[in-house]
DNA sequence: AACAATCGCTACGGTACCGTCTCGATTTGA
DNA sequence: TCAAATCGAGACGGTACCGTAGCGATTGTT
């Protein structure tokens, strides 16, 4: 064999996260099992413990695997800037595996202290990324200076949230253009109407 | 014995349903056992498997007892129907042994067709409330008839549940009536300022 | 007081899972 | 090429759970 891309550990590894993920976006976290990510990996059980101490572990570090950083725009609308900051966040959240497994993992997450550190981290990341965007608009005079910033960012996602979770239902643009045109509204943010 | 307000058979049907109901949230759908249940409730496991067949229908009944309905008011006032409306939602579904469950139940729902249909009604009626609230509202000429009330609710219930279920903060009445506010004046409708 | 229904207690078979271990086979790197 | 590291396969003990069954004790009814 020449040049392998992967070490045969490398790619253990990544057999076994990815059908960890795969599982845990099918059954949950709960119902994920060692000896099926075996199964599924084609990786030995014993292999397996040889990479991760744990199933708490693994399925952090598969976890990990999924999260994506989405980018920030700066083309000085308002308006667009949200659009896209939401609609990044809304796919690297809810598409994909890591949208199967958000319910399971933020239900694990309260008996778990370490997942629930890391669903917090990444939720918190995804309100500064909508923060900053807020707070750039109020420096260059776009908001008013008083604006209550938290409540913004909670009043855009939420909608997008709940559309998700509660609904089961897609998060199309079309919702997130419709949620970002009302609530700037709301807050008096005047708007170019085509 | 003289005159039981409750009948044997009805004093254990209740103490197994508040012990499932406990550990449900306590622990989650998942991690709810029969023997457990047994245990806390002091009713011993066959008694359990007398009067329910399966763990899956003990605790479908058990959440059924802790859904209330929520009344609708009708002031005449728009913004204040609506605080009231989702002020008793949020109280019916986030406060107490069923706000605790909440998480636990969605996931379980992703699996278990029945819990899903029962979660769904559950939303579904809390969308006709708050959708009764607002066609009132268009009938009344206090909202203008093209009003996307679907998006509404959605822009009203979304920052509530995301609080509650993401955030885990409490959902305070004071982020009900910025919630409120906000969208209504999203949408053009003057506010009476204080 | 007597009888039928219901209960508590306990044990059971069956299954599933965790994490460990052994051992022979394969791969890697020097 | 050859030794060391890593792997697959599978068995293991331990635990937890489901749902059932047997049986003596309790209850409520008549």
């Amino acid at each position: 064999m020449i040049a392998p891309l992967l070490s045969r550990a490398e790619r253990v590894r990544e057999q076994v996260l990815d059908a960890t993920v795969a599982l845990v976006a099918e059954v949950g976290v709960e119902r994920t099992s060692i000896d099926e990510v075996a199964s599924r990996s084609g990786v030995a059980k014993s292999t397996i413990y040889r990479h991760f101490p744990s199933k708490q572990v693994l399925v952090i570090e598969a976890v990990h695997t999924c999260m994506s950083i989405p980018t920030v725009t700066d083309s000085g609308s308002l308006r667009d800037d949200l659009i896209s900051c939401f609609s990044g966040m809304t796919r690297a959240t809810y598409e994909g595996k890591l949208g199967s497994m958000q319910l399971s993992l933020m239900d694990a997450a309260q008996r778990d202290p370490e997942l629930g550190r890391l669903l917090r981290a990444q939720t918190d990341q995804k309100r500064r990324f909508a923060t900053a965007v807020l707070e750039r608009a109020v420096a260059a005079g776009d908001l008013p200076a008083d604006v209550d910033i938290e409540l913004l960012v909670t009043l855009l996602s939420g909608p997008l949230v709940y559309t998700k979770l509660v609904r089961l239902q897609p998060v199309t643009n079309e919702l997130i253009v419709a949620v970002v045109d009302t609530v700037l509204a709301g807050i008096g943010v005047r708007q170019s109407v085509d």
